[in-house]
DNA sequence: GTGTGACTATAAGTCCGTG
DNA sequence: GCACGGACTTATAGTCACA
């Protein structure tokens, strides 16, 4: 299984279970809407300190990006 | 706690447990020698690609990596 | 066996927009 | 509210010679 597959899957998940819009949640995680938008599109593969950011802003521990739901 | 200092720790951690020398550990996970040095000193944050990559050739679970260790 | 500065190429990441 | 594109800036990828 793909990281960045995972990764994408999770952040979609956990963002819509706050019920943020990638917009919201890109204000609130610092970076940009169109950024979020790609990166759940699986069309990039992102840094470790956006992955920090990301992780802050959903308000989750950063390695539960990483574990495969099934 | 920051993720990359998390991240260079336990790729230190796990490389030193396995008993490869940082030169040996970058020839397995197909990078190079002074990128692997620079990832342990935290000189660089790292896209998600090697990360996968770094898990692989540690032949860990990818998210073990962001797991801090006290 | 590892740390480091310097370097070029490429990808990450921002920002404008449209459908 | 989201997918997608184009153009742009900055950081990372990847390598080297040398300490």
């Amino acid at each position: 299984m793909d990281i960045i597959k995972v990764f994408a899957n999770n952040v979609k998940k956990y963002r819509t279970e706050i019920g943020l819009s990638q917009e919201a949640f890109a204000e609130k995680a610092g970076l940009h809407r169109t950024y979020i938008s790609a990166i759940e599109r699986e069309k990039r593969s992102i840094a470790l300190d956006n992955v920090q950011k990301i992780a802050d802003a959903l308000e989750i521990e950063t390695y539960l990006l990483f574990v495969e739901v099934k």
